[in-house]
DNA sequence: ACTTTTTTGACAATAAATTATCAAAAAATA
DNA sequence: TATTTTTTGATAATTTATTGTCAAAAAAGT
């Protein structure tokens, strides 16, 4: 699954670059509209995230130009801001969908799956299970048995990267970049206080899963069973 | 006070430059026979340090076209070995003194300190005083009123660089340095083990001043009068 | 060979860094 | 506005790294 990034922010770029990746899909960054036209012209995506505001050629020109030159590819603006304007704008042009800056990175990542749903190589299971837990993503809802408990948005979303790593390591930095947006001032104790309330639900649950802290390393989920 | 060091090891030339200056002398360093010479033709020193085994041209080769060529300053050997013959070769052919590898700083430093004695520059005062304490380097003897103790050679010279740098942080490298010889397998222990000791006598003395530890960066002495 | 000094290793104490928890403030949402 | 969620700060618990002490082994000096 390709992906062609249009982000002039460096650091945006990279940081977003990198989650993609680790997502398992294959990223071309451009930087600017004539570097953008010219990734589209000559490769083919599976999607297009596309920044309105960028140097050389603006984004909804780039997005005109694709569209005009037959370029079918699923296409996500990004915007500064959620006026009605640039969204209709964006959308007239042809554009598939779109996500105003902040965002949450998990939500382009929905996004990119929604528009790229049709697309048999991609499955995504919306309920995940581990050890006795299971985690249904669209309801919020952590369940053992008949047991239920409900997760806020971070601590779903927290909980679903440490089952989706099944009993791996998962990173404080690779939580953050995955739950947190890029704008917003996160420290660790973010993340610690979250552990906190996921283990206190764990425990009311009275699930055999617990979340172990690996020092300097970050968290794993561990099967007591 | 200025010194030429010949000495071909990088390693231990760049360490004993170190030594020297951090001790107040000026050093030039040469790593063979003939940049000794070059040296010794063109400037003035109060001391040369004359390792025996370097390249192009031997140390003794050197001493003696040193001295043919009328210089009179005081000339330090360094010899691998303290073979009988080796030394007398060395004194033959116009040394002042020599010293074998390895050797402890302090123990060069005094040598070159007996050597230049005359020169009125240089003035070394044998008996420390800090707070409630005496320390005769002579005699290894630390006092405090009428009381007294004895201390080892490696509590002395500890010892003695806290008292030099009068309740300044002494570090750990430092007196490794001034303390050990480069070919000895030191560790950081070794310090520990010696504190101890020294923080014990002082114990005994009934001095005011204690030895502080300062989280990585070392010991100073503290007079708590 | 004997004594003293130095080194070494085991283990104790201490300090610091990391992680955890709690409670309350702030922000977001309904 | 009321409620839930997230953030923040204070403070506690835990783990690790650093430093300290002891005792015995090794080395050096006499």
């Amino acid at each position: 699954m390709k992906i062609l990034l249009v982000e002039d922010s460096k650091q945006l770029n990279k940081a977003l670059t990198a989650v993609l990746k680790r997502n398992s899909f294959v990223v071309d960054s451009a930087f600017d509209g004539e570097e953008a036209l010219f990734f589209i012209q000559e490769y083919k995506y599976d999607a297009i995230i596309l920044d309105v505001m960028i140097p050389e050629v603006n984004g909804i020109e780039v997005l005109k130009k694709a569209r005009a030159s037959g370029v079918k590819t699923p296409i996500i603006m990004l915007t500064a801001k959620s006026t009605t304007e640039d969204k209709i704008i964006g959308l007239d042009a042809g554009a598939d969908d779109y996500l105003t800056k902040p965002f949450v990175v998990e939500e382009l990542l929905a996004r990119i799956r929604a528009l790229t749903r049709r697309n048999p190589e991609y499955d995504d299971n919306e309920i995940l299970k581990y050890g006795d837990l299971s985690l249904d993503l669209s309801t919020l809802c952590l369940s053992k048995d008949d047991k239920k408990v409900f997760l806020t948005n971070k601590e779903l979303q927290i909980m679903a990267l440490l089952m989706k790593h099944a009993g791996k390591v998962v990173s404080i930095d690779l939580i953050s970049q995955n739950v947190w947006d890029f704008e917003a001032d996160f420290t660790n104790e973010n993340i610690w206080v979250f552990i906190s309330y996921l283990r206190k639900k764990l425990e009311n649950l009275g699930s055999f899963v617990k979340i172990k802290s690996i020092r300097y390393q970050g968290y794993c989920l561990e099967n007591n069973d």
